[in-house]
DNA sequence: TTGAAGGTTCGATAATTATCGAACGTTAAT
DNA sequence: ATTAACGTTCGATAATTATCGAACCTTCAA
């Protein structure tokens, strides 16, 4: 996990959408990816979680059908305190 | 200023290393634009101050013969607060 | 077992961005 | 006044990135 390709990760409309609103959930909670009503094909949202994916910020598990993603939540919080408060607000990025 | 803005101003090695450059100096301080010892020619190294500008993180006095910068504490503290301590660290970007 | 729905990868394309050199203006020192 | 140093803008180019459709695989339900 480094700074640079957190901004850049964060950077995005879609993507600072998807942690905000990842962090409005109960910690832990594994969300749908089809359920943050992305206006996007399945490829380019594809392409958009594996760059939160290799960035740290989230966590994937396959399930062929359908795909969790998940906050985390402890690990940006131990390397990047403040981070995820800095972004956690009301404010739409769409 | 907006976040998307500010992290794709901070998501390009040079800026994050200018600003990390400022956050150490005291308040206030001004630098000369060629202070920060980057490896850009001067049209790129403009640029950048640019983005940096238009982020609303730094602000610029032009002299013709150069230009001071100065980064913009209280207005990203009072927005943005936890944003320059996240970024304080000792890791050189470039 | 067949089909529908979702995720991924690949290849292509459009849009954005980083970088540079050249031209120009300003300031300061010679 | 002339020169040198710096910053900015412009135009061009290379690199990166966002986006899509198509093909393929997996799971789940009919």
């Amino acid at each position: 996990m480094n700074l640079i390709q957190i901004f850049k990760a964060l950077s995005d409309p879609n993507r600072l959408f998807i942690i905000q609103s990842l962090i409005e959930d109960e910690p832990g909670a594994e969300r749908h990816c089809t359920s943050f009503g992305l206006q996007l094909t399945r490829a380019t949202r594809s392409h958009h979680f594996k760059i939160l994916r290799e960035a740290g910020l989230i966590s994937q598990v396959d399930r062929g059908n359908c795909s969790l993603a998940t906050l985390r939540r402890e690990e940006i919080d131990k390397e990047f305190p403040g981070l995820l408060q800095l972004i956690s607000t009301n404010w739409n990025p769409l």
